[in-house]
DNA sequence: TCAATAGTGTCTATAAGACAGTATGGC
DNA sequence: GCCATACTGTCTTATAGACACTATTGA
């Protein structure tokens, strides 16, 4: 027993969208010490007054610059090692958001760079892939790993997509996400026999490449996919 | 920006069991203000030098008096409404533990009693089923959620009973979290046809009031259920 | 013998994997 | 016509759901 240390709480965002068919996340370019220079999650203090998730919104329109943001947060889990930052102590509720195609973002109060960088060049290895500050590879590394779940069992990829929207479209963020594409037919079989996954509209959208033009779709209502759709390439690795 | 202002950080535990067949949780009584005499999950505060799940770990061990507990112990979520403490600003990492079998625990420290309650007469409502301290219910409900969707794609399970076991007793562990049994037949194809979920040993237990004695089996390597064993009964309500 | 529990087998329905084929646009 | 993309259909295989059956113990 000894008493209540105080902490400091902070938010981090792993945020998420489909760039060119590349899954992309945010990340910014430290402007203080500790890790100056460095890349990392954007992020930062929770006020007295806010609960984690309206701590991570708040930065995410501060770091983003977008006023209305039309997708989807949650939090991820929360990181705590005593030693993860140099400065003082300090617990880091993670959070995961997604967005169909977000803006080239602006440099936000103390981040002196911002921009969309690809998942799995920074993961895996990619040229120029930086090394993270803090534990944030461990983070974008978890969160990742949860969008690549959470598109198995939920509609979570219509939140990738701006309505209305096509199902070659809505494919191409399960290849982006997964590495590879699922199979043409049983997508289709799945998304279309999934009730309330998409709705269907009456319009055709404009033909890409000189193809066939492909039907528009909203999403529906549903928010599980059952039973799920898996993954077929290699399992459990990360 | 105003700062980081300090914050406290506690865990809190929502240890499972199965006791005679009821899927049980451990509650403390409230000793102190705020919510003296309520039941609460136990939990305390996170110490400087450790992270949280070892604060979890040392909180189990202090709470239910257990030396060496042999089950798992994972992050649920954390909870940070303003609100959820009226002494302090307080953010708590909940986390989720199981084990068979714990014996009954012995009052802590700032514990007036404790004790285990059914985890479904706690939130469905039963007879003299408390009102819990805090956001304790909230807490409670989402590992229960946590726990009984772990039990369809992992091998989660086997935590809750002793080695050596029989298929009936792991059955009974799936009969105790979902609130149904599943079929028999199935349930044995499932266990036995996935591989490393158990490991046949060449021993048979004593027969139960005079029925046929049956195998037992010890944890195999496996982790994961590919596919799910999925939940029959009224899904997706809570 | 019976009651009670443990374990096996089988038929059917569902859904995924694989992959071939057809349709509709621009040029 | 050609190419490129969108979409449909079908055969096979894996697996779950349902449920009937057999086996082994104690009293």
């Amino acid at each position: 027993m000894s008493g209540h240390p105080p902490f400091a709480v902070t938010v981090d965002l792993a945020v998420f969208t489909i760039r060119d068919g590349v899954f992309s996340v945010l990340l910014v370019e430290r402007g203080v010490e500790p890790f100056a220079g460095s890349w990392a999650l954007p992020g930062g203090f929770v006020e007295v007054a806010e609960d984690a998730e309206t701590a991570a919104w708040r930065e995410l329109v501060e770091e983003t610059g977008v006023e209305r943001f039309e997708g989807h947060l949650e939090q991820l889990r929360t990181y705590s090692a005593p030693d993860r930052d140099p400065r003082m102590r300090v617990v880091s509720v993670a959070h995961v958001a997604f967005a169909p195609d977000l803006p080239e973002p602006t440099a936000g109060s103390d981040a002196a760079n911002a921009r969309w960088w690809s998942v799995d060049d920074v993961l895996d290895g990619g040229p120029d892939a930086p090394a993270l500050a803090f534990d944030h590879e461990q983070i974008l590394r978890d969160a990742r790993e949860r969008i690549r779940a959470k598109l198995e069992y939920t509609t979570l990829a219509r939140e990738f997509v701006t309505e209305p929207f096509t199902l070659p479209e809505l494919r191409r963020v399960y290849t982006a996400v997964w590495g590879s594409p699922p199979d043409l037919g049983n997508f289709r079989r799945k998304v279309l026999g999934t009730d309330g996954f998409v709705v269907p509209t009456d319009a055709h959208g404009v033909s890409t490449a000189g193809g066939r033009p492909a039907l528009l779709y909203r999403r529906g209502r549903a928010s599980e996919i059952q039973p799920p759709m898996l993954r077929t390439t290699t399992r459990g690795s990360d």
